[in-house]
Order: structure tokens, then C-alpha cells, then sequence
DNA sequence: AAAAAAT
């Protein structure tokens, strides 16, 4: 047991995390705490959803607070680098308030807003700034912002940020950073080949695992429907539809393959009067802003999303991920999952597997090393499939999410199923005749609505049993 | 091969 008073942050450090009722430390916090105030650089591994954010902003915040210095003009202290926007704008909003008693600015920056804003925010520089890296280099080459005073470099999400598409940018940022530096990168995954790449960013980094590498959050339940792609559609709406209508599904969070996929899945829902947002790189800034918001809220309960949404956002009360599709990434796989069971709650995690997909669930189950149970099919599910209306056809081209009105709530039109071709399924996979709650199993689902609150962590659960693999 | 990230 260890306690955030007993490792030594400063006072208005304690007492932020006092108004929110923190006070247990996480496995990777308590080890990653120590290090971090030595200002050792560090490599931090640990499971999805157990408060990597906490683990390097305390120590941080700390040692900027404790050695004061004037800001100077366009430059930053602490420069922490996200992958997506949104998580971006998560960290900085957790980062101000684990700083809201210490007298530091805390800026954020990333693209497809105005960047005039951002740069007169820059213009007598700020203690810390969380940013993505286009916008940051962008900033860079107007001269609003320069990183030669940086003193913390923080990769979160490391491994996507040292993957193809962002090794170049990430590789000009750090020719700009002083050599003495501090450095630190996080993620619940890290291959090998990446780490060994990382070697060029960081000195003699302590490594903090606190779990095997690629482990996944232990209270995520993982099962798999095999079902053919066409079938797909209509399995997750009745699931959809069940789950919430009996509230075994509090929020679902629903990852597509591709971006058009993304919003064809929305497009299905809203004709079974299912309402859904989407998010993805395609949407405009205020879309993606306005979809994860009314997510976070719950005024929208099912969020379809492409990878954009697979690391780091933390939204509570996601019961449930469905992977229509499963990710060629199998790290990707971690990542996604662990957008449920976070925070001490318990999570489960559907994937849906196509026979073509059967190579994909093979790496993923290897990697992460836990078998997925197999969910079959609801056993009258060809007759519900049939009952659900017929799709919209789409125009062509972006489509703004034009009301449905939910009118068709009952499975009364016959629609034809025309393409719905009828799959051959395995005999055995009939024998099921319970009623299918959300896609839950058995009991688990009623369970999950009582979920007790362990003691407060930050953004995490304390570590329990490790997984049998 | 897809997605993300600058305009």
C-alpha cells in the first residue's frame, strides 16, 4: 500500500489531489514517482488505465515548482507529446488540475483550429505544454514557440509516436531539444524494435514494467463472436440494441477498421433508431470535439471510432468495446480494449472476427497471451437479423448525421435482406438459448450496474491479480 | 494497409 503523502510532493500537490479524493498511488506511480524526482529519465510500461498520466505530471509539476524560473518568451519547461488531439487536450485538462494550487501556466496546442490563439499564448512562454506534433512544429517554424529551454521531454503513447507515420516529426523535435534534458516515455506497449529505436531520445532510462509488456488490463473480460463480415452489422445493432435497452451497456465504445466503415456503422444504427456519433480524422475538429464530449456526457451512449480513439482517452462508464473490426496491429488491440475497466471498474471487451480475420485474432492472442471466449451467435439471430430495417443508402460523400427521427423502434419491417447473405454457421454454435443480455453472458451484465468504488486512485485501480496466461 | 498529424 503507498499513499501519494508518503513520496514526497510538494503540499499543493497533495492537496489537489486531496479535493479529489486521491490518495492510494498506483503500482506505476509509486515506482515511477522516486525516479522521476531524481530526475532520472524513465521508460514506463504498465497496463492501460492505471494512471500513466498521474505517474509522470506529479513528479514533474513538482520539480518545475520547486525550481522556479521566469518564463521566457515563447519558450516551455515541460513538453509532452500526444499522438491525437483529443488526448492531448485530456492530458492538459488532468495537468491543470493536479496543478491548480501551484502557480504554473499549462498550455495546450494541436491542429484543425485557429492557430493565432495558440500562438499568443506562447508569446511569454508557459511552464508546461502538451501538444501534437504537426501543430508544435508548425508553431515552431512561425517562431511562437521555441524548445530550447525544455527541461522535461515527455513521449506518451511512445511506441505510436516512434511508429513510421511520426518518426520524422518526432525526430526534428528532439534535434531541438537541449541535450540535458530529461526524458521520459510511456505506454502499455512497446516493441522491441521501437524500444530500440527510442535509444537515440533518451539516456540511460530506468525502465518501470509493471506488468509484462502488451499485458492487458486485468478486469477486462475478452470474448469473440466469429460471424462473416456481412452478418456483422446486424449482430451489433441487436446487441447494441438489447444492451441498452436493459442497461447492461452503459457505454459502448464501437472501433472500425477504416473511417468510411466508421461512419457506415453510424449510418446502420441511426435507421434501427440506435443514435451514435462517430469520430475520426476525417471529421472536422468541432465534429470530433462535439462527438467525444457527448460521449463523455452520455448524451450519446455509442461512439464509433477508428484507432483515432484506440490510446489513452479515458471516458468512464465505458462498459463495453465492440471491434467490428480487429486491428492489423496487435498492439492495437491493447489499446483499444483499454478504453473499459479503467479506473477500478470492470470492462468487456467483444471483438467480432470474420473468417478472414481469424490470422489477426491469432497474433493478438499470442501477443496479449489470454485466450478470448468464444460468444456464439444468438440463437435465433438469423430470424432478428431479418427483421431489421433495410439500410439507408448514402448519397456519396461526407454526410452530415441527418436526423433519423427514431421511429422505427420495433423489429416490424420485414426488410428484405438482401445483402445478408446467409452464412453457414456451425451446428454447434445453436445451442445457446438464453436470452442474450447486451452481449453479456450470464449474470455479469446486472452485475456491472452495481460496481463497487474501490479506494480513490488517480485515473486507475490498484494492481490485483496478475492474469493466468 | 490504415490511421494519425499542419494548412
Amino acid at each position: 500500500m503507498a499513499y501519494f503523502s508518503e513520496l514526497g510532493l510538494a503540499e499543493p500537490i497533495l492537496r489537489a489531489l486531496g479535493t479529489k479524493g486521491y490518495s492510494d498511488a498506483t503500482p506505476i506511480q509509486r515506482q515511477a514517482i522516486p525516479a522521476l524526482m531524481e530526475g532520472r529519465d524513465l521508460l514506463g510500461i504498465a497496463q492501460t488505465g492505471t494512471g500513466k498520466t498521474a505517474a509522470f505530471s506529479l513528479p514533474s509539476l513538482h520539480r518545475l515548482a520547486a525550481d522556479p524560473k521566469p518564463r521566457s518568451n515563447a519558450g516551455c519547461r515541460m513538453l509532452v507529446l500526444s499522438p491525437t488531439r483529443e488526448l492531448a487536450a485530456q492530458i492538459a485538462e488532468n495537468m491543470r488540475g493536479y496543478a491548480k494550487y501551484l502557480a504554473l501556466n499549462i498550455q495546450c496546442v494541436f491542429g484543425g483550429v485557429p492557430v493565432g490563439k495558440q500562438a499568443r499564448a506562447l508569446e511569454r512562454g508557459t511552464d508546461v505544454l502538451v501538444a501534437t506534433p504537426g501543430r508544435l512544429l508548425d508553431l515552431i517554424d512561425q517562431r511562437a514557440l521555441t524548445l530550447r529551454h525544455v527541461e522535461v521531454f515527455v513521449l506518451d503513447e511512445a511506441d505510436q509516436m516512434m511508429d513510421l507515420g511520426f518518426i520524422h516529426a518526432l525526430k526534428r523535435v528532439a534535434a531541438m531539444l537541449p541535450k540535458e534534458r530529461q526524458s521520459l516515455f510511456f505506454s502499455a506497449t512497446m516493441p522491441q524494435a521501437i524500444a530500440d529505436l527510442g535509444r537515440q531520445f533518451i539516456n540511460n532510462p530506468v525502465k518501470v514494467e509493471v506488468a509484462p509488456q502488451s499485458t492487458t488490463a486485468e478486469r477486462v473480460e475478452q470474448f469473440v463472436t466469429f460471424v462473416n463480415q456481412a452478418e456483422k452489422q446486424a449482430l451489433l445493432t441487436l446487441s447494441l440494441r438489447a444492451g441498452l435497452a436493459d442497461e447492461s451497456i452503459d457505454r459502448a465504445l464501437v472501433f472500425s477498421r477504416t473511417k468510411h466503415g466508421a461512419d457506415r456503422v453510424v449510418r446502420h444504427l441511426a435507421t434501427a433508431g440506435i443514435p451514435a456519433a462517430a469520430i475520426h480524422g476525417n471529421k472536422s475538429q468541432a465534429q470530433r470535439t462535439a462527438a467525444l464530449g457527448g460521449f463523455r456526457q452520455g448524451t450519446v451512449r455509442v461512439l464509433v471510432a477508428t484507432d483515432i480513439a484506440a490510446r489513452g482517452i479515458d471516458v468512464s462508464g465505458v462498459s463495453h468495446v465492440f471491434n467490428f473490426e480487429l486491428p492489423n496491429v496487435p498492439e492495437q488491440y491493447v489499446h483499444r480494449i483499454g478504453r473499459t475497466a479503467r479506473n477500478g471498474a470492470d470492462g468487456i471487451a467483444v471483438s467480432y472476427v470474420a473468417p478472414d480475420e481469424k490470422n489477426y485474432l491469432r497474433d493478438i492472442e499470442k501477443l496479449t497471451r489470454v485466450k478470448c471466449t468464444p460468444l456464439p451467435l444468438p440463437e435465433d439471430f438469423q430470424r432478428q437479423a431479418a427483421r431489421l430495417p433495410a439500410p439507408a443508402r448514402k448519397p456519396g460523400g461526407e454526410q452530415q448525421a441527418r436526423p433519423q427521427g427514431g421511429r422505427r423502434e420495433g423489429p416490424r419491417n420485414d426488410a428484405p435482406r438482401r445483402d445478408r447473405p446467409r452464412g453457414e454457421r456451425p451446428e454447434g454454435e445453436r445451442a445457446r438459448s438464453d436470452r442474450r443480455e447486451g452481449v453479456a453472458a450470464d449474470g455479469q451484465s446486472q452485475q456491472r450496474k452495481f460496481r463497487p468504488r474501490g479506494p480513490k486512485t488517480v485515473g486507475a485501480h490498484k494492481s490485483s491479480v496478475r492474469r493466468a496466461s
